[in-house]
Formats: C-alpha cells, structure tokens, sequence
DNA sequence: CTGAAAGCGCTTACAG
DNA sequence: CTGAAAGCGCTTACAG
C-alpha cells in the first residue's frame, strides 16, 4: 500500500533528495557519460528503493522517439490465420521489449490506409511493421515517402521495401515435388486469393516443381481466387470430375471446406483423394486423417521481422530480403 | 514527393510563420480558451495546407498523458478464442481512436504481471484493459493498488473491479433450459478451466437452469477441468456409458474434440448424442451437423469495455458492472 | 482577443 | 567527475 502515496517521482526529485544534479542522475542512469562510480552506485541504489522509474514519455520527447513501434494487422482476417498473427506478434514483442520498445497495434482492412496513417500523423511510432502484404499494396505506396523505417512480414514486388518472410514458394516447392515422386501426378489446386503476394509464391512453387519433375500442368485443375464455401465445394466438384489424384489447398480454411465437402461426398481421404494444405495450422492438426502440410516458425518470423526494423531504425543497412525456413510434414492424408 | 523534404514542421514554425504566438496556434487547434473567430481560421487552414500534425508526445507531456490505453491479452490461447480477441479488439480500438487514443498491446501468461508492470511502470498508458480474467487474478492484484484507471473484460469476483461482460451464465440457463424443455434431460458437460471465471458462470448457468425446470443435476455427468484431448475422449466414453442425452462443451476447442470422438466411434449427432456448446465461434459453423450455440457480439463488448475505461479515465463514476446480452442459436445438432 | 513565460520530465552539448 | 542551462513540442495559468 505505501506505493499508493509515493505517486510518480521524477527525476528531480531524484537529484534533489541526493544533493545531486538531474544531470548526474540521467548519467547514473543511462550509463552514458562520465561519472564517479560510488555517485552512480548511490543513485542507482536510491532508485531501486524509491521505485523511481523515468518517464519514457519524456525521455521520448527529448530524444524525439516514442519508443513504439506500429503494427498493421488486417482486419479481414480469417480464423486460421490467427494463430499465425498471435505467433507473429509474439514474437515481435519478445524482441521488442527486450530493448525497451511497446507495441502500437492498428488494424485496417486491405485498402484503407486511415489507420496507419493517423499512428503515422500522430507520430506515435519509430517504426512499422506490415502484417500483411498485397500485390498492390496502399499501405506501401503510403509509406514509402514517409521516410519512416517499415519492414513488411510477406513478400512485397516492392522495390527497396525490406521483407521478411517464410520461403513460401520453396516450400510447396519441396511438397508438391514430394507429392509428385510419389506417383500423386494430378494435383488440384484450390483456394487463394491473387491479390494477396504469398499466393504467387505458392503458385510459383507449385509450378516450379512441376518443371522439376518434367510434368506438364493442366491448367484445368486449377481454381484460384475460390474463396466461399460454395465456390470451394463447386471447385472440388470439378476436380473430382477431371480426376485430380489430390486436392494442395492454398490455405487451411480452403482445406477445412474441401475435407467437409469430401466428407459429405463419402469421397474417402486418402483412399480416393489425397489432400494437402500449402498452409501451416494447429486446426488441421486435430482432424482425422491429419493433413499433410507445412510448418512454419510464425513466432520466429515475427522474432526476425522485428530485429530487422530495429536495425533499420538505428540507420544500419539491412537486407532488402529475409527468407526463413520450413518444414513439409506428411501425414495421412496423402498416404 | 512534396512532403519528402517538409520533414516535421512544429508548432513554433506555424506560429513564426503566422506571425502569432504558439499560444494562439495551440488554441486554435484546440478549440479551447477564447480567439479571435478570424485568426483561428487563418490559423486552422494554414495547417490543413502545410500538414501540420501536433506532436502527440509533446502534448502529452504537457497534460501528464500519453494517450494510450494499454491491453493485456492472455498468451495461452486457444485457436477458438482468437475470432474473439480479434473482434474485440476491433471494438476497442474502434472507440478508442474516436477519441484519439492508441492502444499498446501487451501479451503474458496468467500468473506472470511482468509485461503489465513494464508498461505501467514505464508510464505508457493511461488506463488498461485485461482481455481475461481469473478467480484468483495477478493481474488485478498489481493493478488495484496502482491507482490507474482499468477495466476487465469477464467477470471477476474482486469487488471495486469495474468490468463488462456478455451474460454467460444466463447465457447458459437460457440454452439449458431450451434442451431440458426439448425433453433432452440428461445433460452432460465437458471442458472448462476452473480458474477461469467463465467457467463458474457457465456452470452457474447449467445449475440455474436445472433448478428452475426442477430436475435434479447429476454430478456424475459433469467433466471439468478437462482439456487434452485424450481426457475428452475419456469423459465422451463415460457419457455414453451413462447414457446421456446430450454433451455440452464448456467452450468450441472441447467441441471440436468431442464431435471428432464422436466420429470415429460412429455415433452419429444428433440422432445418438445431441450436441451443443457454450461458447460462439465461426469455426464450428461450417460443421457437418451445424452445432447448436450461443452467440455474443464481441466486436460490441470491446466497445463497451473500452467506453467505460475512458469514463473512468475521466473520472466518472461508473456502473461495477456491465453485462451484454446473447443469443441462443438452435442447430442441427439438438434436433 | 492575444502573448510571454513557465512548466511537463527528460537529455545533452558546453563549461568547469 | 559534475552541474547550469537550453531544448524536445506542446499547454495553460496569468497578464494585458
């Protein structure tokens, strides 16, 4: 309770209760200066008996930094990537705290830069960081003039825009090109949304691949920009017809659609349909048969994502690219 | 391009440039303390044409405020409770920038403050929602002799904590009562983490229910604290043993469990075992049978909760406690 | 109606 | 090694 009285100390009355300047305490604290080490010891010790803590507000102002950093999360989200933003976002806090630095965080829908640019505006933020990134992206094209450090999480076909992100294109890479040497030749493709960059990637991998393997791809089998549960039970309609051996969905919520639709179809998995998800997610982890996918590292993503901004921010030079690693997981949905 | 080479411009040069005091500019923006009709219109659209945006920190520094309110997100989520933070956390964020304020976002665990003391102590925000509660709270121990203003979102039982809430206990009588009127009368449960105060709710709901309908509650049917898997299954096994008419699941994650136990032991739902849960989430909506639920506006409680954290940060009295309504959502799986 | 000045709580050249 | 002073960009009594 005695906390109740105390009520904000500032450094002035530090430096008063010492018979010091508040230039000396500044020093103690900051470590930065010169200073005798048993007046240091005094005030660092004073300090941690009296709970002084110093304002970052203030040490803000005088700095001209706000010790935030913003975060745009899309607001469209869908609810299997959220355990991938959580993860992201743990991350980035990990290492944010770890050098003082708090989370602004504002959402925002694919268009709508008002968000990011009120937290811009207000100068409440040192940094950004783009949870999310589109094949034209407003959010970009705002900020790049803005002469504010921002790193996106995701590929950008943004010149000079730093990304950090999963190697997406290699990973379905690696699983279509596993699916392949198994025998598995006609792979359906279902789900995704063009605008979104990773969807490229995902192509590219698929496609890449398949000239690996020397296979030609039927464009037929595949259904891009299938995002309703209807359309989605339409495109595995059609891919049962062309007889797809398996059905890669570009993402988890496209591949929960696509098991119950096989399942009310009594289509079974993987007897009569192999089926993988280009995505990684705890919610296909419980289904059974448990789907062959991948694994990604979000929380070391968002890790990564933000120790690059921090450099950036300190004016180092960083890479303009960042790409992380991942996992193909085969499990028995395309045994 | 223009504003590349502007580079911040502050209130002193709005004020040179005007040939007025800073006073005069500050007041103009402000709205407050009396001037001149015509000056502050020269004033005004002076800003507009050059994007003069005030300093926040500046401003806050001079009114001892930051600007910012703080939210403590639990981090030991479970992928069904996200669409709920998420949503929110809209509701918050929504009402709080109508007021020009951010929000500082903070992960932990349940026992561990030391993410919420940082931000406090490093005097970030100026008032604090905690997205969870718990019957014995950390989180509200620190925070209730702090002196700054907080609100929770779930009910606890500290009194003089201000929080809002949907009404999951009458929630759950509500829906109770619904089945046990259906003639569905041996109602079995599943799941929950007692030192969540929902979970108390709920139940409260369950017993509430029962007494009213005047049918005596069978202990041996209630499995709580149950949450791995392979334990729902086990409490699924025991109450087909015992010959329960229905299962409901304290929350969506047990849910999605029980219905996949329920799969692989061919029961089929609901002609063998009704089935309904707790909780509200998109994610069981697209199952196959559709599940019977309750449905609460998440978007709408992060705005309430965030409205009466800015009463309280003004000093207001507020009502301890505010309860939000609900629906019952009658679906295939208690038919 | 308007302005000079002090103040918010810190940092940091500049002297000594 | 230490301190007085100016400054960060705002607000707000207090005069006029």
């Amino acid at each position: 309770m005695e906390q109740e009285n105390e009520k904000k100390i500032t450094i002035t009355d530090v430096a008063e209760a010492l018979g010091v300047s508040k230039t000396t305490v500044s020093r103690a604290i900051s470590g930065k200066g010169r200073i005798g080490e048993e007046t240091r010891q005094r005030v660092l010790s004073y300090i941690q008996e009296h709970h002084y803590k110093p304002n970052v507000l203030a040490k803000g102002l005088a700095k001209l930094k706000t010790y935030n950093i913003g975060i745009m999360l899309p607001e469209d989200y869908t609810v299997v990537d959220l355990p991938f933003f959580q993860n992201c976002l743990l991350g980035i806090e990990e290492t944010a705290v770890s050098v003082d630095y708090d989370i602004l965080l504002t959402m925002g829908r694919e268009n709508d830069c008002s968000p990011l640019k009120r937290m811009v505006e207000n100068h409440k933020v040192d940094g950004i960081i783009l949870m999310r990134t589109y094949t034209r992206d407003a959010h970009i094209e705002y900020l790049k003039p803005q002469g504010l450090p921002f790193v996106t999480i995701g590929s950008s076909h943004y010149p000079e825009v730093v990304q950090v992100d999963n190697d997406h294109r290699g990973a379905c890479k690696d699983l279509v090109s596993v699916l392949l040497m198994k025998g598995i030749g006609r792979i359906g493709l279902i789900g995704g949304i063009e605008s979104h960059v990773v969807t490229q990637n995902r192509l590219g991998g698929y496609l890449d691949a398949h000239e690996a393997a020397g296979i030609p791809v039927d464009p037929g089998i595949i259904h891009v920009n299938v995002e309703k549960s209807i359309m989605i039970e339409r495109a595995v309609e059609k891919l049962l017809e062309s007889k797809a051996d398996c059905i890669a969905c570009l993402d988890d919520a496209v591949c929960i659609h696509v098991l119950n639709k096989l399942r009310k179809e009594q289509i079974a998995v993987p007897e009569k349909m192999k089926v993988a998800s280009f995505y990684d997610s705890s919610i296909l982890a419980s289904n059974l048969p448990s789907v062959t996918s991948l694994s990604f590292d979000a929380r070391e993503l968002g890790r990564a994502a933000c120790k690059v901004l921090l450099e950036l921010m300190e004016g180092k030079k960083v890479e303009p690219r960042t790409l992380l690693g991942y996992e193909v997981v085969l499990k028995e949905s395309t045994q």
